[in-house]
DNA sequence: CTCCTCGTCGATACGGTGTATCGCACGATA
DNA sequence: TATCGTGCGATACACCGTATCGACGAGGAG
């Protein structure tokens, strides 16, 4: 399973392969099938690892909340290929199971009723884990093309500046002209903090 | 590209296949070739085309928002897989291009800075996309084993009731116990609101 | 000590994938 | 009518996940 983590760290997703998991442990790739099932049970193990990098947060449940998704937040950029697992299916290993325990024990005194918990909790992974996915997809077509923005501009820019002449995007036009790239994690930190703010609210 | 959504729609992203598409135009998977730079790009064509689907906002900034997000899902309803595409990477298609058109011109209004309705925007679509995704995940892991609660518990019951069974997870078996399932469009309209609540709480 | 059994491991194989290469055949032009 | 250019399909390659099967070695029975 590190052998396999450590090929998707430097690779993603698609250079996990059996084949290389095994070679990398100098071994063949039917010798891992005495270990695991399927590769997607693999999958669901080095999920799970990064779940216990996570850790399980604690306290009020405000800051709670927000250091499990700012710990989210770390592991995502360490592990990249986590924000592509993270949504895709319901993933129970214990890991996940004690983030989970922890995360309900720190709602519950704020929202008494179990569905009230659940739904703060939902709401709050549903906004992280599509934050932290698409601020992987960001910086992932960055690095493809070049970390600066005329390297972008040069790459995707015809299609964009055509699109732009037509007239019929005045809006996107002035957000590319006036817009600031801000700091990605103030960028998430924010959205968490509006997300926190509506649930307190909905809180009577 | 029709012909790759209708794979898509019954089967999954797997199912898309360049020799099946070609299959289905009866026609070999190097004829796509003369269309398509590569599979990456018919998958962002076939994105697109959802975009479409969607159609774009209008109208003050939260009924419009809402009616993005709720439109959004209806189309993910109707294409899982769009799920899958959705926060993968930035996918800008004409048909994306119109739908942030017009939610700026939508959310402008309200949020005159650019920058702030940028944050708006990026906000509620990280909701969304996490929110469809992960809908989409318990949808699918339901039907794999089985609709209904008792065979959903046959299934991944063992590993379950072992694991609360060690009595380190109290909350967690409360949750089984007193938990109620809630209509997912009803959960999917709450959480909006309350990510609305709260972005509009932050507007000054 | 010998033999047999059983569990473990690796090699091979199969059907599938995306895509690079190449030669053919056909239609248009001189 | 001859020739050229070009769209098109067949073939091939490297790789994938995994099912099957044979060999090998250790441990127990006689």
């Amino acid at each position: 399973m590190a052998a396999a983590i450590a090929l998707a760290d430097d690779g993603g997703l698609d250079a996990v392969s059996l084949r290389k998991v095994g070679a990398a442990l100098s071994a063949g790739p039917m010798r891992l099938y005495g270990f695991v099932d399927s590769k997607d049970e693999l999958l669901d193990l080095m999920a799970d690892a990064v779940q216990g990098e996570i850790g399980v947060p604690a306290g009020e449940w405000r800051v709670a909340l927000t250091a499990l998704a700012e710990a989210t937040r770390a592991a995502v950029l360490r592990h990249e290929w986590f924000a592509d697992l993270m949504g895709g299916r319901p993933r129970l290993g214990p890991n996940r199971l004690a983030v989970l325990e922890g995360s309900l024990a720190a709602v519950l005194p704020a929202f008494p009723a179990v569905d009230d918990a659940r739904h703060v909790l939902w709401t709050v992974h549903a906004y992280v884990a599509g934050a932290v996915r698409a601020e992987v997809g960001e910086r992932r077509a960055a690095r493809r093309t070049g970390v600066d923005k005329p390297a972008w501009q040069a790459a995707h820019g015809a299609y964009l500046r055509r699109t732009l002449a037509t007239g019929r995007f005045p809006m996107i036009e002035r957000f590319v002209a006036e817009g600031t790239d801000g700091d990605p994690a103030a960028v998430f930190a924010a959205g968490l903090a509006a997300v926190l703010d509506g649930l307190a609210a909905q809180r009577r």
